[in-house]
RNA sequence: GGGCAGUUAGCUCAGCGGUAGAGCGUCUCCUUUACACGGAGAGGGUCGGGGGUUCGAUCCCCUCACUGCCCACCA
């Protein structure tokens, strides 16, 4: 006998232990068997698991366990990401906290050897919890991005680009992250609003140059007045580069200072002598129209600089600390320092014009939050913008779908204006470029430091020495690679001739950029095909007043906690059920606990199924029930196949969700067990045994179709309900997925079905609004019945006793007196409960009803009278209306009847 | 500044060319031998505003408004 609930807690454990030593998560070793194929989006190595983690894990279970269960070699490839800088900031911080020496003081091999410690240490937490999710992975291929076999992928992929000359070394300005000292690419880059101000500096002309600006217009905007100025303003949003600066810029049209292109300005602070030249760049309706000239420090600059051939000198440290480019008493001092100091010296000084406070967007760092600095140097980059062009074939020739569609703009969108991608860091964990400099500059990319010296030898003889590249890769290379690093390339691996290319990658659309579009370049550069069929980019989590969850905010919800207090199967289906397609999630414990009551619901309609004996019956064979309900719940259980299979497929996990939790409870719960108990409890022992085993046959399918989004109350129920019958060839995780002939589908039985539940629901909703006590039990008589209604009177009298509460159902010649009518097709039922009518109540209900169809008719004719209508409207559109009028006339004539009598009474 | 998405019942969301739906919440009733993590019933919406296409629009087109997100080097 089962328990009186389900408790999580105890199975959820044993039973994922069985499934992996059964060696089901394992992919079929059928060589028939299609592939299905994910690879996990591999979480921080470090990390735990968050809700978002949880819903993108829980979508890629639920189809990994259903093409499993469809017979697929299904195989979910998981793994671990070292995340550089993240990881490396950690560690870096209980060095800190525990009172070490920082890391540049303990050494590269010290630190790098103290990371791997702590990935020792902490690295199985996640995949642990993933476990706890249910997690079908095939753990016995678990990947690490720094593992050897994805290491040497890396070096491979490294050397390949650099020698077909999509990968290069340049020295450009880079996003500059003076906290971690190393170079990051345009996507770690945050744009921040924060308070600024320009300044408005001017500049005095050297050599005594003056020139006349204006200082007043007509209407026409023509300079009236005129003053003789011997300086030239410039507004900046950081005075602090002023130090660097090697020219100012002036629009060539500009009509205010075309007499001052090719002269001097002598920069204060510094007295550096630097040119007045003319660009494009400088915008007439910006400020004063000249703008000062950075080229080390700024984008813009750099661009100006390097078309009118001004020096670039870089005025910071790595730590953005002012170096010695700049006169001594502003050297070791931090830039935003120098800045307060050097706009107090120019009001001092007089040449500080105005300031113009502002709202300006400024960079950081995504990871460090400090202020990015455009900064000047050597770094490695990726000529994205040629891999990205078959990248954006792919997708816009359907080699890959993104699921929702609207996705792909947003692709599409940024692989269209994509930069080169900046991949060097200077950092210590991660993979080491492998490059080695010679003498001369000369730079030897190769897969070992053998062959780097082998063609340095070749080149520069026996006694060359080399020293390799510092810098690190940056993460998203690496993982860049997952699709097909982690099968085992560049080995020919078995995996690789059959699970490349991968199904479909389910992910947030926050990575789009940073993984899913670097993974189409490399996937289709290196293995000549797209690395995934599919896109499904999830939504977000957030919490239930849509905030986004934080630590900071304090209102993140802890999945693991969820899964204690109300077990996987109820988080797992309220992902499921939650992942409509063009949203956030919000997500709240009572919506939770809603599913949670589902499982319950479900494992009480096993109790109720194994009290009444409802066992599999070995040979059964749904085609030959013969009770209408059977053959009812039969069809209605082959129409919920067809739409959970389609669902899953497609996918759209609400359908699916949604699909199964309105089969589960409002139609085997609530009518067919209802409608079953009759004849469980009755003497007809065919029907009695044939009920049984369709209940049977009904819940194994329930158990099949719910698995991939309930794992664990599923199987667990799977196990039990063999107790009392047949023994089970398999786990349900190995279960066939159901495939019902359509012909099972009994029209007559569905309308047969359907009858009697509108039935019962009509005397149920007039009992209740009557306040007919629960205890009392009215006669039905039913007058003008028609041979069918006769026939389905007879069959379901012991159900309309019970499950309408009636004393009697008969047939008559007329309503009695007192009685109140329910139309039931062509007759009309009369329900005797004379002594609990409140008159006006009747009146009020029948007149409202009779409104009601009036209504419709009133609409329905209009429709119906409009040639139009008629002319050009699909038939069966014209048909049901047809129908529908006759339907709603019959029913208002019966009411009318009903209520002329009472009105006779009354 | 550019782009994307959203606006449907008190709340969270489905529906996306032919009678407006679900869950939760609300109200009423019910300890009926699977389940009170339950059962029965009820109330609640001019589908953001305005145009247009159509016999017919919540659904398609245009436009406006508001909300959220992404991208962008503007001194």
């Amino acid at each position: 006998m089962l328990d009186k609930t389900f408790d999580p807690k105890s199975v959820e454990p044993r039973l994922y232990a069985a499934w992996e030593a059964s060696g089901a998560f394992k992919p079929s070793e059928d060589p028939n068997a299609e592939p299905f194929v994910i690879v996990i989006p591999p979480p921080n190595v470090t990390g735990s698991l968050h809700i978002g983690h949880a819903l993108n894990n829980t979508l890629q279970d639920v189809l990994t366990r259903f093409h499993r269960m469809r017979g697929k070699a299904a195989l979910w490839l998981p793994g671990t990401d070292h995340a550089g800088i993240a990881t490396q900031m950690v560690v870096e911080r209980q060095l800190a906290a525990a009172g070490n020496i920082g890391r540049r003081d303990l050494g590269r091999e010290a630190f790098v050897d103290k990371v791997w410690e702590w990935k020792a240490e902490s690295g199985g937490t996640i995949t642990n919890q993933l476990r706890r999710l249910g997690a079908s992975c095939d753990w016995s291929r678990e990947r690490f991005t720094l593992d050897e076999g994805l290491s040497a992928a890396v070096r491979k992929v490294f050397v390949q680009l650099y020698k077909q000359n999509l990968l290069y070394r340049d020295k450009r300005l880079v996003n500059w992250d003076p906290q971690f000292q190393t170079a990051i690419s345009d996507l770690e880059v945050e744009q921040k609003e924060v308070d600024g101000a320009y300044w408005h500096f001017a500049y005095p002309l050297a050599d005594g140059v003056t020139y006349q600006h204006p200082i007043a217009f007509d209407d026409e905007g023509k300079a009236v007045e005129f003053e003789t100025r011997d300086y030239i303003v410039v507004a900046t949003t950081r005075p602090e580069t002023m130090l660097g600066d090697t020219g100012v810029a002036v629009h060539p049209d500009d009509e205010r200072y075309k007499g001052l292109v090719g002269k001097f300005v002598t920069l204060p602070i510094v007295g550096r002598r630097i040119p007045i030249v003319a660009d494009d760049y400088a915008d007439p309706t910006k400020g004063s129209g000249a703008v000062k000239i950075t080229p080390a420090h700024d984008f813009n600059d750099f661009g100006v600089g390097k078309r009118a051939g001004l020096e670039a000198i870089n005025i910071l440290t790595p730590e953005a600390k002012l170096n010695d480019s700049v006169p001594a008493e502003y050297v070791g001092k931090d830039r935003f320092v120098a800045r307060k100091e050097i706009v107090a010296r120019a009001e001092e000084e007089g040449w500080l014009k105005e300031i113009e406070k502002t709202k300006h967007m400024v960079p950081h760092g995504d990871r460090s939050g400090v202020v990015i600095e455009p900064f000047l140097t050597d770094q490695w980059y990726v000529d994205a913008k040629t891999l990205a062009q078959p990248a954006l074939k792919a997708v816009e020739t359907g080699e890959t779908v993104f699921e929702p569609r609207h996705w792909e703009k947003t692709y599409f969108e940024w692989l269209r204006n994509i930069e080169p991608w900046c991949v060097s860091r200077q950092l210590w964990w991660g993979h080491r470029i492998p490059a080695w400099f010679g003498p001369d500059g000369a730079i030897f990319v190769e897969e070992t430091e053998e062959e780097a010296y082998a063609a340095a030898r070749a080149q520069f003889g026996a006694d060359v020495v080399l020293n390799r590249d510092e810098d690190v890769l940056d993460t998203w290379f690496s993982s860049a690679l997952w699709p097909f690093s982690t099968l085992g390339w560049p080995e020919k691996t078995a995996d690789v001739a059959k699970f490349y290319p991968t199904s479909t990658l389910v992910t947030g659309f926050d990575i789009i950029f940073f993984w899913v579009a670097r993974m189409m370049m490399m996937g289709i550069h290196f293995m000549g095909e797209a690395p995934f069929k599919q896109v499904f980019i999830n939504a977000l989590v957030r919490d239930e007043k849509g905030a986004k969850m934080s630590k900071s905010k304090g209102n993140v919800m802890d999945p693991l906690i969820l899964i204690d207090e109300l077990g996987c199967d109820a988080v797992r289906f309220t992902m499921t059920a939650m992942s409509g397609q063009a949203r956030d999630i919000k997500l709240s414990k009572q919506r939770i606990e809603g599913y949670r009551n589902f499982g319950t619901k479900l494992w009480n309609a096993s109790r109720f199924a194994q009290m009444n004996e409802c066992v599999r019956v070995e040979g059964f064979d749904p085609a030959t029930v013969q009770q209408p309900i059977n053959k009812w719940i039969r069809g209605e259980t082959v129409k919920t196949v067809a739409e959970v299979t389609k669902a899953l497929e497609a996918p759209a996990f609400d359908e699916a969700a949604g699909a199964l939790y309105r089969f589960v409870w409002n139609v085997f719960c609530d009518w067919y067990l209802e409608l079953a108990k009759p004849i469980l409890n009755g003497e007809d022992e065919a029907a009695k045994a044939e009920t049984r085993a369709t209940a049977a046959w009904a819940l194994d399918v329930i158990l099949k179709l719910l698995h991939p989004v309930m794992p664990f109350i599923t199987e667990e129920l799977w196990d039990k309900t063999a107790e009392f019958g047949p023994a089970r060839d398999t786990m349900l995780i190995k279960a066939e997925w159901p495939e019902l002939p359509a012909e099972w589908i009994d029209a007559e039985a569905e309308a047969e079905i359907g009858w009697l539940v509108g039935t019962v629901g009509e005397i149920r909703s007039i009992r209740a609004e009557m306040n007919v006590p629960p205890s009392a039990k009215p006669g039905l008589s039913v007058v003008g019945a028609g041979a069918e209604t006769k026939a389905r009177l007879v069959r379901h009298r012991d159900l309309l006793l019970t499950l309408a509460r009636l004393d009697s159902v008969s047939e008559a010649e007329a309503a009695p007196t007192g009685s109140v009518p329910i139309v039931m097709g062509e007759a009309t039922g009369a329900l005797a409960i004379a002594d609990f009518i409140d008159l006006a109540a009747e009146k009020a209900r029948l007149t409202k009803e009779i409104a009601g169809h009036v209504g419709e008719i009133e609409k329905t004719n209009k429709k119906l009278g409009n040639p139009d209508f008629l002319a050009r409207a699909k038939e069966e559109v014209i048909e049901e209306n047809r129908e529908r009028l006759a339907d709603a006339e019959a029913a208002k004539a019966k009411l009318e009847a009903a209520l002329g009598r009472l009105a006779a009474v009354g």
